[in-house]
This record gives C-alpha cells, sequence and structure tokens, in this order.
RNA sequence: GGCCCGUUGGUCAAGCGGUUAAGACAUCGCCCUUUCACGGCGGAGACAUGGGUUCGAUUCCCGUACGGGUCACCA
C-alpha cells in the first residue's frame, strides 16, 4: 500500500485535479488586470466590512479591466443562517455593488468559474485533497474532539505552543497500512495538510498594505477536510483562488497571521500564490478603548444600519474611500460633479492601521452628498426610505409636485443647502411646509420681539399693507424694511447696530416674527423661498 | 502567554533625515447674512516613551509602554 491506494481508499470517486484545471483555463484578460473578490459567509447580518471590501474590490476590478466576484463561504452549516446568502446579495444591490461573476440569487450565479458557492464545490476540493493525499502532503487524523482537547490541555499546561504540529501530530507518522486498517475499522478521521514547515525558520512576505512582513514559516498540520466532508477556510481558499484567477486577495487584517500556512498551501498544491492586501480593521470606541466593530455588540456593524437610518448608500461609500484613501477628500473638493468611478483608488496608499468609524465623520460626507442632489433626486430616494421606514412621511411626499418644489428650496444653486444628512432628517425639516403637520396655534418661541400684541400687529400689518405673493426678491424684502421703518424698527441691522438704543429693534427682528409665525420655527431655509412656495392662501392663514 | 501588526491634535490623516509638522471632521471666536444651513477668516490642539545611529531625528535601529490581531473540525 502506497499513498495513492490510500488517496484511492478515501476518495473512491474522485477526479483526477487536471479536469478542473482544464476546466477552468487562465483568464484571458489585459496585462495588470486585477481578479478580486470579496468572500463573505451567510451568517447573517451582512458586515460594513464585506461592503467596505466589496467597494474597493470592485473599484480595482474596474480600474483594471478586470474581474470582481462573489464567492459564498458556506462551508460552516452550524453558522450558517436562513437567507443569509440572499442577505449578501441584496446588501451588494442597495450599495450598487453587483459583482461581475458570482452568485446573483440564492440558487443562481453567473460567470464559468462557479460554482460560486463553496457547499457546491465538494467534489473540486475531494479531487485537490486526494491530489495531496497521493503525493503525502496530507494524511488522515484520527483523533476526536476529545483527543484533541486533552492534547490542548496538555500542550498549555506545559507551556508549549498549542496545535497540531512537531512530536503532537501523531497521526502524521502513522504509516500507509496503520491509515488503511484504521478505516476499514470504521474509526472517524478528517484530513491534515503535511506542513513541510519549521518554526525556527522565517519566510519573508510583502503585503500590498503591509509591506515586508515576517513571520516563522508554519508548521501547523491543519485540517483541510472537516468531518462533514468540506474543507476549512484555508484549504478552500487555495483551491478556489487558484481556480478562480484571484490575482489579489483583499481581506481584513484578522487574516495575516494566516499568510504563512497559505503561502505553504499554494506551494505544496502547486499554485501560484496571489497577492495578499490586508486591509485594516473598522474600529470602534468602547469607553475611551478600541475595538473591532462588532456585529454583535454595534448596530453600524450591519451594512443594514445605515439604510434604516436613511444614509444614502452613496454616502457611506464615500466616507469609506475616505478612509481607505486619504487624497479622496481633495479629489472630491476638485471635482465635486464626478462619479467616485472616476476617483483612482491606491491599493498601496491604505492606511496600515485600523480606524475609529466616525459616524459624525460620515454624516458630514453624507451632508454634501446630499446637497449635491437634485431636488428629484432627494424626493426618490427620501420617499423610497420613507415608504419602508415611515409612513408618516411617505403620506406627506405624496403630492409629488409639491414636494418637489419644497426640496428644491435652496438647492441646484451654486450654494445649495446642506442640512439633510440622512433621510430620517428630512420630516423634521419639511413638516412646516405642509399643513395638516402644521399648528399654526400652537406656542412658539419667538425670538426678541415675543410679545403677543406686537407680533400680531406685525403679521396683520403685513398681510394689509404689504405683503404680495407676486412680488420679486428685492421687492419682498424692502418690503419688510418698510414695515419694520412704519413700526419704529430701524430697517437696516447696520443702523440699529450702530445706535441699538434708538430702536426697539431691526429688521431681522420683523423677520423674525414672520417667519416664527409663518414656520414655527426660529431657523429655516431663505424666507422667500418657503413663502413662495407655501403660497398666498398658506400664508395669509398663517398670518392672521 | 507565544507570534504578528501598529502608535502624528478629540477623530481621520499628510509626512519617507533638515517643514513655522499639511488638510478634513469636531470644537472655540470673528466676519458675511433678515434667522439657520452654507461660505470666509482666525484660535486652541499632536509626533507614546527611553536609549542609540547621525552634524541633525516625527522620519532609521533597539528596548519599554499602550492598542489591535491571531493562536478551532469558524470564517
Amino acid at each position: 500500500m502506497d499513498y495513492k491506494d490510500l488517496a484511492n481508499l478515501i476518495f473512491p470517486d474522485a477526479k483526477d485535479i487536471s479536469y478542473y484545471e482544464e476546466k477552468y483555463p487562465k483568464r484571458n484578460l489585459p496585462e495588470g488586470a486585477m481578479v478580486v473578490r470579496v468572500a463573505p459567509s451567510p451568517t447573517g447580518n451582512v458586515h460594513i466590512g464585506t461592503i467596505d471590501q466589496a467597494l474597493l474590490n470592485k473599484k480595482l476590478a474596474k480600474q483594471t479591466g478586470g474581474v470582481f466576484f462573489v464567492r459564498v463561504e458556506d462551508t460552516d452549516q452550524k453558522r450558517e443562517v436562513e437567507n443569509g446568502i440572499k442577505q449578501i446579495i441584496d446588501s451588494l444591490k442597495k450599495f450598487d455593488l453587483e459583482p461581475d461573476e458570482g452568485m446573483i440569487t440564492e440558487t443562481e450565479s453567473k460567470g464559468n468559474y462557479g460554482p460560486y458557492r463553496q457547499s457546491l464545490r465538494k467534489e473540486i476540493y475531494e479531487a485537490y485533497a486526494k491530489y495531496m493525499l497521493a503525493q503525502g502532503k496530507a494524511y488522515p487524523s484520527f483523533e476526536t474532539q476529545e483527543e484533541l482537547n486533552e492534547l490542548r490541555a496538555k500542550q498549555e499546561a506545559a507551556k508549549v505552543r498549542t496545535g497540531y504540529y512537531g512530536i503532537w501530530a501523531t497521526c502524521r507518522n502513522l504509516s500507509v497500512d496503520e491509515a488503511v486498517e484504521k478505516i476499514k475499522a470504521g474509526e472517524d478521521y478528517i484530513i491534515r495538510f503535511k506542513s513541510p514547515g519549521r518554526e525556527d525558520r522565517k519566510i519573508k512576505h510583502k503585503d500590498v498594505i503591509k509591506g515586508n512582513v515576517e513571520f516563522p514559516e508554519n508548521d501547523q498540520d491543519i485540517i483541510i477536510i472537516k468531518s462533514d466532508g468540506l474543507p476549512t477556510y484555508h484549504f478552500a481558499h487555495a483551491v478556489d483562488d487558484h481556480l478562480m484567477g484571484t490575482t489579489h486577495v483583499l481581506r481584513g487584517d484578522e487574516w495575516l497571521s494566516s499568510v504563512p500556512l497559505h503561502l505553504q498551501l499554494f506551494q505544496e498544491l502547486g499554485f501560484k500564490p496571489p497577492k495578499y492586501a490586508h486591509t485594516p480593521t473598522l474600529l470602534k470606541n468602547d469607553n475611551g478603548g478600541k475595538r473591532k466593530i462588532s456585529k454583535r455588540k454595534d448596530p453600524e456593524a450591519a451594512a443594514s444600519y445605515y439604510e434604516e437610518a436613511g444614509i444614502p448608500s452613496a454616502s457611506v461609500k464615500e466616507y469609506l474611500l475616505n478612509i481607505a484613501n486619504s487624497t479622496f477628500e481633495n479629489w472630491r473638493r476638485a471635482n465635486p460633479d464626478k462619479s467616485i468611478d472616476e476617483f483612482d483608488f491606491q491599493l498601496n496608499k491604505m492606511s496600515v492601521s485600523g480606524a475609529l468609524f466616525d459616524m459624525v465623520k460620515l454624516l458630514d460626507v453624507s451632508k454634501n452628498v446630499i446637497s449635491r442632489y437634485s431636488a428629484e433626486r432627494v424626493y426618490d430616494e427620501a420617499s423610497k426610505w420613507a415608504s419602508e421606514y415611515d409612513e408618516e412621511l411617505a403620506e406627506i411626499l405624496k403630492d409629488k409636485e409639491y414636494a418637489l418644489q419644497v426640496f428644491g428650496i435652496e438647492r441646484g444653486n451654486a450654494k445649495p443647502r446642506k442640512d439633510l444628512a440622512k433621510w430620517s432628517d428630512v420630516k423634521d425639516t419639511i413638516s412646516y411646509m405642509y399643513n395638516d403637520k402644521f399648528d399654526k396655534n400652537a406656542e412658539f418661541e419667538y425670538g426678541k420681539i415675543s410679545d403677543k400684541e406686537e407680533i400680531t400687529k406685525i403679521t396683520k400689518l403685513y398681510i394689509e399693507k404689504y405683503f404680495n405673493i407676486n412680488d420679486d426678491k428685492e421687492t419682498w424684502f424692502n418690503k419688510i424694511k418698510n414695515l419694520a421703518e412704519e413700526l419704529g424698527y430701524a430697517r437696516e441691522v447696520k443702523i440699529y447696530k450702530a445706535e441699538p438704543e434708538k430702536w426697539p429693534g431691526h429688521v431681522g427682528d420683523i423677520s423674525t416674527v414672520l417667519r416664527v409665525t409663518l414656520t414655527g420655527r426660529q431657523n429655516t431655509p431663505d424666507l422667500y423661498e418657503i413663502m413662495q412656495v407655501l403660497g398666498e392662501d398658506t400664508i395669509k392663514d398663517r398670518l392672521s
């Protein structure tokens, strides 16, 4: 009995790897094209980090004329969640990050390098595992979970490295005959990689983001095929990214320490390894400390959080790009109207250390993003959000024509309004533009002029003598000045400031009275525009 | 604990041996403005620490501290 016999005994039906090597030929892509991917697990609640990876990967693929694909890593059935794949696909869609290849629905995919779902690639992994077995580069291992736990305990007690390696790797030294005998006796086993590494040797690796990194070689005989017949991440990564032609693996920092293992796996499988780029983790401020943003503890870790909060996906992407390349901010300032597709993302300019997720900054970015939108787009997105998350707002927005006028206030000009950071801000910002949301008898907080009689006097005189909906802005404001003067107030703020004791107030105070009476608040956009939209009847009604 | 990675204002960050150490957000003040949101101007605020190397270190090397990651039949 030799290794080949052992391989045949374990995987009698597995195909020769040449079958797959031919089935998935080298991609015919231009020089420098990057083949990249995002490889999420369907464990529920798509992580914002996945969106981040997808965004960056997709940009890289686009910039280089390459391919961006999505591969679902569902090799852990225990953690798998119903609808997990759908959630991933939907999230990517919501962020406008659809892949060139990969899963497009729960069951369907597109592209010639599939399946793009690892659980469907079982026979492929088996072929490669068999190949390793036949070369003596992998072996069956018969320990039970309990025995492994005992091994660990022993190692911990002895204060040595834990794991399955060297003298601790008992099954590594089993002869083929012994292994065959155990298998034939019906003992359970898993397949382990026979690591050629030595811990006292170093390997050097150049990470695209982190730069040069030095590690001890891997000497762990890690499991490549689990007892459920599915591969572990490490083995699947090597096989899949080889077969799918991945050129660059962008993944979270937490994988950096697996690089020695992965390089070894590629080496022993005879594959050309991809370039690795380990992206810094998104962190979160936790009582003054920093920690990895966590799906379990932090709502903002979920990609869906932003949609629910009404933060446009475009804003999230801009913020993420901001973190990825600090040059983005300047680029955006110089090119306010360009699509982010035109921004030249540089992988090697990414920050090396993790950034604290800054919601305030995100909102600021978002404010600017929304300020660039047309009234039409604000309307579309706000109502789309409202239809799902805010019934009352959805109701308000039903009258599209009017809503467009409302959203058009101080928008579309050189200095657009920047008071909307998320769609959930909308209702409060525009409610007074709607009669059924405005209670003209409510107690408002006025400014300097708060005497009820004085207020009535001002509004009454305004309506009777000065108000005309057809006035242009200059005439309109001049009339308010005249109104101020007639009532004994300074018609210009400057005059007032020169001699404040001379007047009870100035034109601004008069405006405030009109503003508060009309809108219920002291801070609003341009009052003239508001009045134009409100219309004659509403104005007269509110001011009298 | 072992092994990795990191540490520039409150936050994100430029910086690659000689700089008055950029910029953005936040903050404070002023200006503009009939109020806000903008916009403009300005203020305060940083190279974790100790040793080297060097004529000179934020920048290079070593140690320390702190932070993060990783050590599964999870990815």
